[in-house]
DNA sequence: TAAAAATACCTAAAATTCTTAGGTAAATAT
DNA sequence: ATATTTACCTAAGAATTTTAGGTATTTTTA
């Protein structure tokens, strides 16, 4: 018998950067820690992102030009808020309509007969 | 400006396995340059499997008990094809349910506001 | 009020998976 | 005769993620 390892996560592989990108553009800032709750809530508890890849992720988008930070104090503590700049707008709406021509080609793979 | 690269490939991450799974339960049985040329087409130009990531999935899902071969010469040539076995039939469902999964979750992420 | 949990950032080693770039050899097309 | 297609394969390197930490403040709870 085959046990589901049941990891929807593996499938993100390659969707991280498009889900950040889209969450900036749907909450204006955000920051590193807020996504990981944001991802959660809004995808019903299915992903769940890890820090140790949202993090690199994170400072790899604003080494590319695709985000800008702006630190703010909460108290004591340094909150770092992330922001899209105009090309990370523009690569966002790229980055997601590839994902829908993905999707599109998976479904084609994955029920190729359409019943005549 | 930036300059879409055009990865549609980059999603494919993760699916690998899946696809396969899946030519074999609609085809019966295949070989593994079949399934290249199978994936073009049937994802109407879209993926463009790759040798070097086809055949070591292959490897491991013969490894892992999913798959198991037939050898046939053609010529003098081997051809080696690829069957599903009752536990990657299963493994099959459960990958498929789980990409499903993960597209919906995708789309919750992707178009938060349905339109009021 | 002391301890535990949550908030909030981070990194680094290892694992996984893929791309790139080959190699071999037979069959077919030019 | 030569080039392309068929058909298999591997190995180095790149990219991304998981795992497993670390630090420090703030809030909750027992």
């Amino acid at each position: 018998m085959y046990i589901c390892p049941m990891k929807t996560n593996e499938l993100l592989r390659g969707t991280l950067k498009t889900i950040i990108l889209n969450l900036l553009a749907e909450h204006g800032r955000m920051y590193g820690y807020e996504m990981v709750q944001k991802v959660r809530e809004q995808s019903a508890g299915a992903f769940e992102l890890t820090e140790g890849a949202l993090y690199p992720a994170l400072h790899k988008l604003v080494a590319d030009g695709l985000l800008v930070t702006e630190k703010e104090m909460i108290g004591k503590r340094v909150r770092k808020y992330y922001r899209l700049t105009p090309v990370g707008s523009e690569a966002r709406i790229d980055k997601v309509h590839e994902f829908q021509k993905f999707v599109r080609a998976m479904q084609l793979l994955l029920n190729p007969k359409p019943a005549t």
